[in-house]
Order: structure tokens, then sequence, then C-alpha cells
DNA sequence: GGTCGTTATATTTTAATTAATACAACGGTT
DNA sequence: AACCGTTGTATTAATTAAAATATAACGACC
């Protein structure tokens, strides 16, 4: 069974009672956000709805006791929103977190194949 | 950071061009069907319409070389379905994989929050 | 050849999700 | 106090996904 036509994926997540608090779009968005200044713009470079894009930041700053991002509505240029220290630190360690299962994965599927 | 009410939840499953090949779902699915004997019975069993279940097992055995079921339409009881044992062994392959990620980013998790 | 419970398939109906639209509130800046 | 682009919120429309329904085909068995 070994070289097969397959690959191995996996999605990862961080989650408590009420749900999920980081996953893989959370973190494109909360990316998207830090290179914006806005949720506006961010959702509209990844095709994203400003709705869907308000919902998971408020999801993910309820879940948070400290908030992922800062938003200011009016002012200079109208507002914007900014991620706070704890909001980089989030992004780090999900996406080393990610990095690390998916290069696991990617052993452990080698080895089976050559296994059987 | 130690101490989170969080925990670190997954998802892996094998694909191909044409997409996933086995999954939670599917591989939840065939053990009903080892189990049950049917795709009727089994698609009931976990509440599952019989034609997504139907639809499932026919992308199954479409990527596969090998199909991972045979089913047998009329004749004694009306017929059924039964694994094949290359349909056994991706149950068990795909539970071990699944299993051993699953503690993999249970102690990278653990990690992490000691060390932050 | 009639019966059985299953597989196979198409069609319709319903539900859920997502997208689109509209507008109020905000507050520094000029 | 008018302006700006953003955040915040509600409502409606559109799209997609899922469920329900119906029916044909199958073939060993009696």
């Amino acid at each position: 069974m070994a070289n097969t036509p397959f690959h191995v994926r996996s999605r990862v997540w961080i989650a408590d009672q009420k749900g999920t608090f980081l996953g893989e779009g959370r973190i494109q968005l909360l990316k998207a956000i830090e290179e914006k200044g806005s949720i506006t713009k961010a959702a509209h470079s990844m095709n994203m709805s400003y709705l869907k894009a308000w919902k998971l930041i408020e999801s993910m700053n309820n879940s948070s006791e400290m908030p992922l991002v800062i938003r200011t509505s009016g002012g200079k240029g109208g507002g914007g929103t900014i991620l706070t220290t704890h909001g980089e630190k989030a992004i780090r360690l999900y996406q080393e977190l990610n990095m690390r299962c998916q290069e696991f994965l990617k052993k452990e599927f080698e080895a089976l194949n050559k296994k059987y």
C-alpha cells in the first residue's frame, strides 16, 4: 500500500464550553485585521461579509478574558480596529500548534503507507 | 497562561484530488454498516438519510481501487451490504491515525499552556 | 410468479445558512 | 456643527444544504 494517491488533511481548533474560540478562519481574520487596520477592510480582503467577521470577533473577544482586538468607531478616519499583544500571541501559538500537527500527521501517514 | 478553560479539538481526513475519501463521519458510517449489515439500517441508526449514506459510500468506493463494501439488492431478506477486508482495514488505520493525532495535540497544547 | 426488504434513483419540499441591503451611532478633525 | 469612514445592528433576499417522499429494480426463497 506504499504510494497511494491519498494525502492526509486536518483542522485544529481551540474551544471552550460555549464552542470554538480559535480556528483557521478566525486566525486568518485576525491576520487580515492586523494588516488592514479595520474589520471592514479585512473582511472585504478575504471575501467575507462584515457581519460574519463582526460575529467572529465578538465571539473571540467574549471567550477571552483579555480582548484580542480593540475597536474604535468614529474619530480620525472613522475609526478602526487593532490587535492587542494578546491577539498577536494567539496567532503565533495557534499557527505553531497547527504546523506541528500537520508535520506529525504527514510523518504518521507516510509510516502507515510503508507499513501496509 | 497555565490552566485555561480551553481545550484543543481536531478533525483529520484522508483525501485525493477529487476530495475527501475517509473522514470521521464516513468511518462512523462504515462501522454502522459493519454492525447492521445494511445501508438502510446503518443510516437510520445514526440519524442519517439513506440518500446521504448512499452518496458517501458511492464516493468512497469510487475513490478506492478495491471497494470498501459490497452491496447486494434483492435476494434473501431483500439484500444488504457488508464490509470487505479492505474496508475493515480502512477503519482500523483511520482510527489509529486519528487517535495518535489527538494524543499528540493534547500533549502539545498542555506544553504550550505551561510555557506561556 | 408472488413476496420480501433491500439498493438505486429522481423529484419535490423544507430548513438552514449565507449574502445583501439599509441605516443609526460614534467621535476626532476641520 | 458638518464630514468622514468605521463600527454596530436589524431586516430582508438569495442561495445552498438537507430532508422527505415516491417509485423502480433486484433476486433468493417459498
